[in-house]
DNA sequence: CATGAATGAGTATTCATTCAT
DNA sequence: CATGAATGAATACTCATTCAT
């Protein structure tokens, strides 16, 4: 069942994605409930009227702007993943792919970051987060079995990959030291050294 | 040297401190911009004006609970930090003082880990976390130089340790499922070995 | 001398008519301001923007359905009016008149009631009022003459009698008890009795 | 069980009468839809947040405001009725009761009028319009026992006798013609005629 | 000092109206 | 001519802050 492409009637998908974009921006930046309507409306260039034929309510508009982006991750991270793979060259496609999407979309990443667990999130989004983590589990316990993961609880294992993830590009973006080749690399290889055996 | 009991005036430090712990309690579970002045006002058990006797402002009060527990938990990991004990002695005490921190507090290490780099912060709250980080750059250097930690750079170390450590527990609270000793031990393990040389 | 069948331009009677039906109908249930354009363009089944191409404004359209249906009253209500007959006869074509535009019209009917004096009917449409008092007046002063009415003021007869019948067709739909052709019958005696000499 | 006479806390009772009056002038004027709160507030005196520490709606707002002025005709009409007078007296008082309702507070009897059976108001703002209706048939079924009253639906004389009064109060005010006491006693006797056996 | 009633600037949302297609 | 997507002014309502008591 493929996801509908266009809103429903013939709204236009450009303004659609300018206010996606736009909200994007803000709510990374100030914040869901730091972030008004009308400024999302300015900087998608429409007007705050728009917003509404588009998205029924701010609530609507960060569930959908969060379950656009957490696809796009997740198809990102798992399409085609190397399933038959040694545990190590599945934990470098999955790093790099994590890194490729930081890259390419470092506003998404933060969002998604951010609003990970807010209260404005309804059912159907979080949802998705539990997906990924069954998923996850699903890989780690088949590698832990291989004896080639650290026999520990996966979620432990899932929690300090990510973490250490997002704790490494935090602290780039806070110190605004940009992360080159070589710092991916280390990175890597330190993250694989926390759950190899 | 005994801390001032009765700071500013004749104000009542029982009641800053009622303010500050229903405001932690509040902006964790529901942003700051998401808290009311009265609702912390309600839950402090004061009236809704009080709070500005003690705070100047809604802001103010964020930026005074931020650093109120920033200096406490810079406190706690590094009073009688052991300087010359060997590297894996320092992280597991380093650690141990986290794991302390987050038990004893969780409300304070949520709220400092979502307000990281909020900006309703001003000057002052951020640079606290710099201070912290220097401290620690410094003493991964000093173990880098007797090679018991991996050479590369010490803001990438930071950020996997603490990463890890928030990764790991934010998964346990996200599914509800509690750290025990053995977990912590676990988690304390990977993460070492994810920096040791 | 037949009416203009394509009034101005060569826009379509239908969907002139089909947006007065609804209009008519939204503005008995939910009131003007309680109306939006919108809803009774969905209702006529045309397009937003039309409803414009018919009528200046939401105001304009509301004076013009005031003017329809007043018209159309005051037509059913005098053409060919027995003017000659005694009075008691008059009476009785009269509210057999009324009750015949009530029960082929009512939602019109109530329209009528309840916008009878609302600030946004023009002077034109207020007119129309004053025309059919004046009417009412010359009727009752002749029959005053005749002495086979009351002798008192006329404007006090005529708001009896209108007050009356809507007194009984309002508190019918109230409790949603149906009025036969006895209640009609029995009402017409009561009021007539209320203002013959 | 007394009314509450104070709304709940220590908000002034003034403000509040204030807000009631400023909004009983202006839904008569403008209608419900067509009053804003800040008007009301503008002509309250208060501010427009100040509207919301005494009503919690709009919508509120206007069944409390029913509520009061349906509460106090009732009192008005049916206080020490007397009940054992001969049905024509009875009629004198209820006629002479509500005429002085209408000219002590005019304002109140539109409102009542206008607001009838408007969708915005609950269930308890019904309710009070039920009891007077049953009030009412009981008395006339009673007087029709003793042939005093003509033997037709009670229904039906309610209506026509409160039509007939709203029905001249209406025409007086169109016209701008004052009611003076021949006036109201012509059309007391009118109606009385209309409903006698 | 403490309070909470009062406020008005600010917010999400609606809707009459316009205009490009 | 007909349409309905787009708009922004207007509306109900909220909330940080003030100040009289």
């Amino acid at each position: 069942m493929p996801l509908d492409p266009l809103p429903r009637g013939s709204l236009s998908p450009d303004k659609r994605e300018a206010i996606l974009e736009a909200s994007l921006d803000l709510f990374v930046s100030r914040g869901f409930h730091g972030t008004t309507v009308p400024e999302v409306a300015e900087r998608a260039g429409v007007g705050a009227g728009t917003i509404y034929r588009y998205f029924a309510s701010k609530e609507t508009l960060v569930n959908e702007l969060y379950r656009d982006w957490k696809g796009q991750m997740a198809r990102i991270m798992l399409d085609r993943f190397p399933i038959d793979a040694p545990a190590r060259e599945q934990f470098h496609t999955f790093w790099g792919r994590l890194v490729q999407f930081f890259v390419d979309h470092t506003k998404a990443f933060w969002f998604l970051e951010i609003h990970h667990h807010a209260d404005y999130l309804d059912e159907r989004s979080r949802a998705l987060e539990q997906r990924m983590t069954d998923f996850g589990i699903a890989f780690i316990q088949g590698a832990q079995q291989r004896h080639q993961l650290k026999p520990i609880s996966p979620l432990l294992l899932i929690g300090i990959v990510l973490g250490a993830f997002t704790g490494v590009v935090r602290k780039a973006s806070e110190t605004g030291i940009p992360l080159d080749a070589d710092a991916w690399n280390d990175a890597e290889q330190c993250t694989w050294e926390a759950i190899r055996i």
